[in-house]
DNA sequence: CGGATCTCAGCTCAACTGACATTT
DNA sequence: CAAATGTCAGTTGAGCTGAGATCC
């Protein structure tokens, strides 16, 4: 029995799971290009956004709405408010929080990632009309919204 | 201008980049636990698959073929040869090269993680109907195409 | 010599784990 | 006491870089 096939792509290439990992590479690098453009990276950004949202918070608060881990949120919080992006201040209420504030450059440097953000996402989905964007932002919210509850603990807020 | 929205759920979660890496997430996570169930991991399928599919070559070929990285195959190599998955033997044409090819209980193997990589495709698209999958992964390789051909260099191989 | 091959050590980046001190 | 919070050190896993030895 000699192989059929000396030539062909391989099978898994045409796999849901592959198409999605890969895609999401993509995906992941112009986020992080664009990002770093603006001189700001994904964490940056998600907090300057769950901050400009929801307001001043503990940082547990916000690695929680954030989906930051707490103890990546100590690093981030670091870099933010070295540049003046954000402000720590302790709270006077309960001495274990540091209540977590957006400056107004905060805010300055966060409409500069959303606008390098909407680029990224245009150039992900170039190869693709509106209709078909729509179709495939339905599909893969329906798959999240499956996995993300599937997985997600039970009870859980789903963040 | 008091913040106008408190409880929101953050924007970038309808975002097609966030969509996507967060489902391809969830689509490593289900692999790799299928995979670990039988016993292996992602690059031991990628390299056993290429190597059932285009029969025996060096661990420079099967690098290029499997999109395995040359210093990463070193040590699946190692892993798959430890456990009598496949054969290294010196290419008499080429001292350089290892010719790398698949034995029987490789063979196997190879069919046991395929049967589990099924199940995790079945699991990652539960929510979708046939006809959404199939618009799902035709939407997926489109732009998987795109960005393949824009990022890689111009002139090689597609692997 | 240039270039390919194999090997090893180490790095990146996002995400997570474990431990600890402090406070509620 | 248990639980929450903030901090720090370290780990994982996929992918990559750099260097060296060997060979074509």
């Amino acid at each position: 029995m000699e192989n059929p096939s000396e030539n062909r792509p391989a099978a898994w290439r045409r796999l849901p799971s592959w198409l999605l990992t890969q895609t999401a590479g993509h995906a992941h690098r112009l986020v992080t290009e664009g990002f770093s453009a603006a001189g700001g990276r994904g964490y940056h950004y998600r907090l300057l956004a769950v901050l400009a949202e929801s307001g001043p918070a503990s940082q547990a608060a916000l690695g929680r709405r954030s989906g930051i881990h707490v103890s990546d949120m100590v690093a981030t919080v670091n870099e933010l408010a070295e540049h003046g992006l954000v402000e720590r201040a302790p709270d006077p209420a309960d001495r274990r929080r540091n209540i977590i504030s957006l400056t107004a450059e905060g805010g300055r440097q966060l409409r500069r990632l959303e606008k390098r953000l909407a680029e990224s996402q245009d150039e992900l989905l170039a190869p693709l009309s509106p209709e078909e964007r729509r179709r495939l932002v339905e599909l893969l919210t329906r798959l999240l919204d499956h996995h993300d509850r599937q997985a997600g603990s039970p009870g859980e807020p789903p963040g």
